[in-house]
DNA sequence: AAATCGACCTGATATAGGTCAACTCAGGGT
DNA sequence: ACCCTGAGTTGACCTATATCAGGTCGATTT
């Protein structure tokens, strides 16, 4: 069945390759210089296209050996471990034109399991193809090194988060952050789609449901808000952002 | 031996290089394979040791330009950034043998500040050399990415501890993982001595002076440890486990 | 040796956020 | 139409940890 839908996919022509991708501008390609439309064959011709995945199914899990990276074409995935007491512990959240799947390297296998959010489709680019191709174009190896140290980055961002900041803080950092990324893909920056739970979202942030509900609550009492369901519109992207600067919470 | 002579004879004066130091079983060399000494002869000629830091001698600071990684010789590295808010997050600890500086590889900017903690001694990788040698070496540059995700799962570990374990957790997993990483040393699992000041464990942690205070003299109390100032005998592991794997916190 | 200083510890009190419980609401299945 | 279930919200209460305010100790200066 699965090997099925794979020898499908090799067989066909691919309509839908890097070239026509909407997220092209974000994902690998960004690594292309002058002789673009060359590297990005090679490009095309490593990645494969996967079938739209259904909420709640896994990219890959925990423990599976480590072959390829993957890139959010549309939807949007979570990534968690299972930590030593075995909690759940939301280690990301991905959106389309973002990559993960970078942890699975340190040992060969992969430490947290992916999996989609909505309906989602994502491409699969195999890590030793991707190597082969940045040991022969360097601009590509630069712009890999670049995605896993950005990974380590965004980690950083979040332990600063978690270590130092208010449970209004820490999401009014969360929604900014969604905001900034659907801006990337060239959408709005105010009306936001939270393809998460309440639950995956403070799980992620290191609090409770009911902290996370009143803190939505509240940032609407406030006007920053506009809250429906996972259907969020900010109004006042300003306030927001002065939570992070100072550390005056109150109001 | 005939690599010292090699060694000279490229021009550099290094009478204690990789060969005899007493971290190159953790340091890169790791990634030697069959014809070691000819790598280790490579590896040795790019790199750098430098003079001995004081303690709160940077090794490199935020906005820096990225140049190089960098390996702990002897002595104790803490990195820090600073937040949106100026507050200043400690996002690691580096012991002998660990490596540091990856941070950087993003936007060719050092985004963490790195200084030493006590009297330390680090060896300067250049990152372009390093690059340059892994392209000819597969084990190597293997190696290097096997590094670099090795630094991402530990900020996951950390991301995990943040979010959902309590001050006793917390504080038990970092004294755990310090023993573990002496016991790589070849140190005692069991008498350790804290670099760092109960400022920076706080800090780290996402808590208080006074928690981890509180929290050292709960556990001595309880004989999991004897505290000594920075001096720390273990004397329970198995209790400090079991905090970690049962949500149970009693006691 | 008296004074100063910084790191650390400890006790009393305050509070942010966790816990528990009740409720609403939107699907989905029968 | 009905119940069920699960997600989300809200309120009342509680507790882990922050905050504030002294302390001790050891090193350094005078």
């Amino acid at each position: 069945m699965d090997t099925i839908v794979k020898t499908i996919h090799v067989g066909f022509a691919k309509p839908f390759g890097c070239h026509s991708c909407r997220m092209n501008k974000l994902c690998i390609p960004l690594a292309l210089g002058s002789d673009e439309l060359d590297k990005l064959d090679q490009l095309n011709a490593l990645v494969q296209r996967k079938n739209p995945l259904q909420p709640r199914d896994g990219v890959f899990f925990s423990g599976d050996p480590f072959t390829s990276i993957y890139a959010v074409r549309s939807g949007s995935i979570k990534s968690f471990c299972i930590d030593t007491d075995g909690r759940e512990q939301v280690t990301g959240f991905y959106l389309p034109g973002e990559i993960f799947g970078w942890d699975g390297l340190a040992n060969d296998h992969y430490q947290n399991t992916a999996i989609a959010l909505e309906t989602t489709s994502v491409c699969e680019i195999p890590y030793d193809q991707l190597d082969k191709l940045g040991s022969a174009i360097p601009s590509i190896k630069k712009y890999v090194m670049k995605l896993i140290s950005h990974e380590l980055n965004a980690d950083q961002r979040l332990i600063a988060l978690l270590a130092g900041k208010s449970a209004h803080q820490k999401l009014a950092s969360l929604l900014l952050s969604i905001s900034d990324r659907l801006v990337v893909q060239g959408l709005s920056p105010r009306r936001l789609w939270l393809p998460m739970s309440r639950g995956e979202i403070s799980n992620y942030l290191g609090m409770t449901v009911e902290t996370v509900s009143r803190a939505l609550s509240h940032f609407q009492r406030n006007n920053y808000l506009h809250v429906n369901k996972k259907d969020i519109e900010i109004l006042d992207k300003q306030a927001l952002r002065s939570l992070l600067i100072s550390s005056d919470d109150t109001e």
